[in-house]
DNA sequence: CCAATATTGTTGCGTATGCAACCATATCTG
DNA sequence: CAGATATGGTTGCATACGCAACAATATTGG
């Protein structure tokens, strides 16, 4: 009879270290920045300038529709992101980052940033390689690779 | 300014992929054998055929206590998972499969082993190599290796 | 061009989750 | 050994979450 061997079970590896590595930054996030989970996902998206939708983080999070019409809701109240009419879709709604959450996320990115940075810090230039190559090949096998898909 | 570039950040990598995966298993050990994340958690994790407690599973799986404790209950109720008291330890409970908890992985591991396979067959051996080399070498750095730890 | 269907986003609702308080037992310290 | 503190496990409670239904707009097909 085939054993699972659960501590070499690629599923519950990824897990495992996707949760500790999500742990201990959103230590950061939570407490120095009072953002939860879904708020931090939309901001992070949100970073790069351009013009998202909410159905597109959705997408490209993997975050359930309605956490992130509840996220998004929050952050406009406090003002770190903007919502307008998409100009070609009368039902959504372009998000931008204010420039309060423009602020907010240049004090905050260095510090993640930093926190990668240590992290991969401890591994070998080769172990670092090996390690996005193999989850890059991972995710175009799964399709998880397209932008705003 | 520095910019995130989430798709390149690697937790947000390791999340969407270990979710993607978490998904894909979830919707076999659901759907056929009635089980949800923590109650299959719980059972992967007794498939060794040791003894565990609620605490070990706990720490091994990075579950809340409260979560794994609900879990446990119910699988106890659908005779699953047998429960008794540590020999050791008066408040710790040594928990174990049932022999219909036995029969139970007994169809689902095999489910589990070949979506696995599945999963890294799409993967040159190269690439195969980098991932779990890759992963260990993260996983050491973290401290997450450690048996029942 | 109109009816049928799909999609974006919001919200009410039930439920699973985490937190904190708790009980019981174990361990540590003077 | 006794009091203080730590740990295993359970449970009440508040809340965050996913689901499903919905309104509004888009798109598709006859």
């Amino acid at each position: 009879m085939p054993t699972l061997d659960l501590p070499s079970f690629l599923p519950f590896r990824l897990n495992r270290l996707a949760a500790e590595i999500s742990d201990r930054l959103s230590a950061i996030y939570a407490e120095r920045f009072d953002l939860d989970i879904p708020a931090w996902r939309v901001l992070a998206t949100l970073d790069d300038g351009e013009e998202w939708t909410a159905q597109e983080i959705v997408a490209s999070t993997r975050t359930h529709k309605s956490t992130i019409s509840r996220a998004v809701a929050d952050l406009e109240k406090r003002k770190l992101v903007s919502r307008v009419q998409h100009e070609a879709d009368g039902r959504a709604m372009t998000l931008q980052l204010t420039s309060r959450g423009r602020q907010l996320m240049d004090r905050l990115i260095p510090l993640a940033k930093s926190f990668e940075a240590e992290l991969l810090s401890t591994l070998t230039s080769v172990d670092r390689r090996n390690l996005t190559d193999g989850i890059a090949s991972l995710e175009r096998s799964l399709g998880l690779s397209g932008d705003k898909t």
